[in-house]
DNA sequence: AAAAAGACTTGGAAAAATTTTT
DNA sequence: AAAAATTTTTCCAAGTCTTTTT
C-alpha cells in the first residue's frame, strides 16, 4: 500500500554501503587494525557520504576532532539577601547559589508539590550545614531573591535591539569552536555541546526526586572521546583536567558524564540531528519500518492465531504484539522505583485496562513522561476474552497483565519474525503508513487547502502515537478574540445583506452609524462584496475548528521521529506543493540579508 | 538468564527567533 | 514600534534496546 517514488539517489549510497559491509568484515575489536581503507581515502574533499560507517564492524567512524565541550559560567553571587523569620540571612555563595534555584521556581507547578519542596530541603540542608541559622524550609521566604531575579529579567528585556544583538554576537563567539565537530574530515554540527549547568532536578510527573539538587559538572566528570591523533581538547577550566581520553570508533559520542541525580547513568554529547551519522542511522530506521511492510501479513496471521493458544506466554506474546501494532504502544520496560510509575504494552498493570460492554476495552495509564493514554478500543472478540483472562486471579492493583511478558521476550519473538525487528519498529511504520493512507484524501485545490490536508494526515498520525501537550495558557483568550472577530464578521455580512436588498429595489443607500451617508454601491458590487465575507467567515470557522482541535496535539514528534521524510516529499511531488511547505524550514524569506560571510 | 552497563532515540516544555497583527 | 502569535531551537528527561557482566 505504502507506495512513494523512486529514491535513486539514496538507493545508491545504501548498496555502496551493503558492499563495503561483506568486504571489511571486521570483528568490532578494540581499535587498531581497520582504520587503512577508508582513512586514505577520506582526508580534505566534499566526501559524499562514500564509506559503509556503518555495518563495518561497529566501526562509526575513522577520524574525528572537536574541541570538547563548554561549562556553564561559575556562579555570580548576587547578594540579595533572602529572609528567614522574617529575619536577613547571610548565605554564602554556594548556599545562595542553591537558594536562587528554588527561589526562580516560586510560580512553577512544582513549588506546589510536598516531594519536590522535601527533596529540595534535604540537599540545601546539607549545603547550609548543621549548626546554620536556616532551620526549616517553612520559615524561610525567597522572595528577595524572587524579586531580584524578575527584575533582572525585565531588565534585560528592556534593552535596545542593539544591546541584545551584541550580546548574541558575544555568546555565538563564545562558542563558536564547541558547535562544530570534524567527524572523517567532514565538519558537522555538535548538538549539546553545552555542560549541564547545576540546578533542581525537574522530572517529568510524579517523580520520587523531584527538587533533588543537580550538582556542578567539572572536567573531572568528563570522558573525552576523540580520534587517535587528533588533539585532545583543551581544558576550558583552569587547574582542572579530563576525567578521561578515549578513542573509541565504534561509538558516536563526543564526551558523556555521569548523571548527577542517577550515578548510574550518563549524559553524552552527540552530533546534531543534521550530522550524517544522524541521518544515516535515520534512514535505516525507515529502512526497516519498510521492510516491515513484507512481514506484517505473517505477523498478523500468527498472533491472531495465538490469541487462543493454550501456551500462555504464547497467548500473552500474541495480545501484546496486537497492541503494540494496532495501538502503537510503546514496548514498556521495567523501571525502577525511583523513576515516576509509568508503563508501556508489557508492563501494563491489571487497573489499566478496563473490560466494557460490547468487546469494548478502556486504557487508561500513564506511559512516557507520564502523559495519560485514555482510549476506549473496540478490539477482537478473542482479544476481549484473552485480557479478561489475564485479569482473572490477578485482581490486585499493581500486578502485572502480562506476567510471563517483558520486552526482551517480546523482542527475541519478534527477531523470529524479522531480522532486527523490535517492538518500536511498529510504531514507526504505522505512523509512516497512516501518514501514507491519509494523505490519499488530499482534496484541497490550492496550497495552503493542500497544507491543511498534510497538517490532517499529520494530526491522525500524533493522535496514534499518543503525541500531547498541555494547552497554551493563552489559548482561551486567542479563541475568545477570534470568536470577537468573528461576530464582527457576521455582522458585517447583515449590513451588506440589507445594502444589497436596498440597492435590488433602487433605495438609496443608508447611514453608516456616524450619520454619514454609505456609498452608493451597485447589486453587483455588492454581491461580490457578500462573497468575500462569506469566504472569510468560512476560512475563518475552519481556522478555529483546527485550532481548537489541535490545542492538546503536539505535531512536532511525529515529524521529527515518525514520518518517513520520503512520503512528504513523494506528497509534495505528486500535488506540486513546495516541499519546504510541508516539512519544517521557513518559507518566506522577506529580506534576508546576502551580505552575510 | 538475569541484571547492570552502555548507547542511542524519542519526548514535551521552555526559550529564542521570526513573522504577523495591531 | 510594540505586542501577539507562530515557528524553531534548545534543553534535558525518559524511553528503547543491545551488549557486557555476574
Amino acid at each position: 500500500m505504502e507506495e512513494e517514488e523512486e529514491e535513486e539517489e539514496e538507493e545508491d549510497d545504501f548498496e555502496g554501503s551493503e558492499v563495503s559491509k561483506k568486504v571489511v568484515v571486521t570483528k568490532s575489536a578494540s581499535s587498531s587494525g581497520k582504520k587503512k581503507l577508508v582513512e586514505t581515502k577520506i582526508t580534505k574533499k566534499t566526501v559524499v557520504k562514500k564509506g559503509g560507517k556503518d555495518g563495518n564492524g561497529g566501526q562509526k567512524w575513522t577520524t574525528l576532532e572537536h574541541n570538547g565541550v563548554m561549562f556553564p559560567p561559575a556562579y555570580q553571587p548576587h547578594g540579595v539577601k533572602m529572609l528567614y523569620n522574617g529575619e536577613p540571612v547571610d548565605l554564602t555563595p554556594a548556599q545562595e547559589e542553591v537558594a536562587t534555584m528554588y527561589a526562580v521556581m516560586k510560580d512553577t507547578d512544582y513549588a506546589t508539590q510536598a516531594k519536590f519542596n522535601s527533596n529540595f530541603w534535604q540537599d540545601w540542608k546539607k549545603i547550609l550545614g548543621s549548626n546554620h541559622v536556616i532551620k526549616k524550609l517553612e520559615l524561610c521566604d525567597f522572595t528577595p531573591i524572587y524579586d531580584w531575579y524578575q527584575s533582572e529579567k525585565e531588565k534585560k528585556k528592556q534593552l535596545s535591539s542593539a544591546e541584545k544583538k551584541q550580546l548574541r554576537d558575544e555568546k555565538a563567539k563564545a562558542e563558536e569552536k564547541y558547535t562544530w565537530a570534524l567527524v572523517d574530515g567532514v565538519k558537522e554540527k555538535v548538538g549539546n555541546f553545552r555542560v549541564e549547568p547545576p540546578g533542581l532536578f525537574r522530572g517529568r510527573g510524579q517523580h520520587p526526586k523531584m527538587g533533588k539538587l543537580k550538582r556542578r559538572i567539572f572536567p573531572e566528570n568528563i570522558v573525552i572521546n576523540i580520534g587517535k591523533g587528533a588533539p585532545v581538547p583543551e581544558c576550558p577550566m583552569p587547574g582542572h583536567n579530563w576525567k578521561e581520553i578515549r578513542h573509541d570508533n565504534t561509538v558516536t559520542w563526543l564526551a558523556f558524564w555521569n548523571d548527577p541525580i542517577n550515578e548510574k547513568e550518563f549524559k553524552y554529547v552527540f552530533l546534531h540531528p543534521s550530522s550524517s551519522l544522524k541521518a544515516q542511522s535515520d534512514m535505516k530506521k525507515y529502512e526497516k519500518a519498510r521492510q516491515l511492510k513484507d512481514y506484517i501479513d505473517k505477523i498478523r496471521k500468527t498472533y491472531t492465531k495465538d490469541f487462543g493458544s493454550t501456551d500462555p506466554t504464547k497467548r500473552q506474546i500474541a495480545v501484546a504484539t496486537y497492541l503494540i501494532d494496532r495501538l502503537a504502544l510503546r514496548a514498556g520496560n521495567e523501571k525502577d522505583d525511583d523513576e515516576a510509575d509509568t508503563v508501556g504494552c508489557c508492563s501494563l498493570k491489571v487497573e489499566h485496562v478496563k473490560l466494557l460492554d460490547s468487546k469494548k476495552i478502556e486504557f487508561d495509564f500513564l506511559g512516557k513522561d507520564s502523559i495519560r493514554y485514555l482510549n476506549e478500543v473496540a478490539v477482537e472478540e478473542k482479544v476481549f476474552k484473552a485480557i479478561g483472562d489475564f485479569q482473572k486471579g490477578r485482581k490486585k492493583s499493581g500486578d502485572d497483565l502480562f506476567d510471563r511478558l517483558d520486552t526482551n521476550k517480546l523482542n527475541a519473538h519478534l527477531k523470529e519474525f524479522m531480522p532486527e525487528l523490535t517492538a518500536k519498529v511498529f510504531r514507526t511504520y504505522n505512523a509512516s503508513i497512516t501518514l501514507d493512507n491519509q494523505l490519499e484524501h488530499t482534496d484541497g485545490s490550492i496550497v495552503p487547502e493542500k497544507i491543511g490536508d498534510y497538517q490532517r494526515a499529520n494530526k491522525e498520525v500524533a493522535v496514534l502515537c499518543n503525541h500531547q501537550r498541555t494547552v497554551s495558557k493563552s489559548h482561551g483568550a486567542q479563541m475568545e478574540k477570534l470568536e470577537g472577530k468573528m461576530a464582527e464578521l457576521k455582522a458585517l455580512r447583515e449590513e451588506i445583506v440589507i445594502d444589497l436588498e436596498r440597492a435590488r429595489k433602487g433605495k438609496p443607500p443608508r447611514k453608516d452609524e456616524d450619520g454619514k451617508t454609505k456609498r452608493n454601491q451597485s447589486p453587483e458590487q455588492l454581491e461580490k462584496k457578500l462573497e468575500q465575507t462569506d469566504n472569510k467567515i468560512q476560512k475563518m470557522e475552519l481556522d478555529m475548528k483546527v485550532k481548537d482541535d489541535l490545542k492538546t496535539v503536539a505535531l512536532g514528534t511525529s515529524k521529527i521521529n515518525y514520518l518517513d521524510p520520503r512520503i512528504t516529499v513523494a506528497w509534495c511531488k505528486r500535488n506540486d506543493v513546495p516541499i519546504e511547505k510541508a516539512s519544517s524550514k521557513k518559507q518566506k524569506k522577506k529580506k534576508k540579508k546576502s551580505s552575510h560571510e
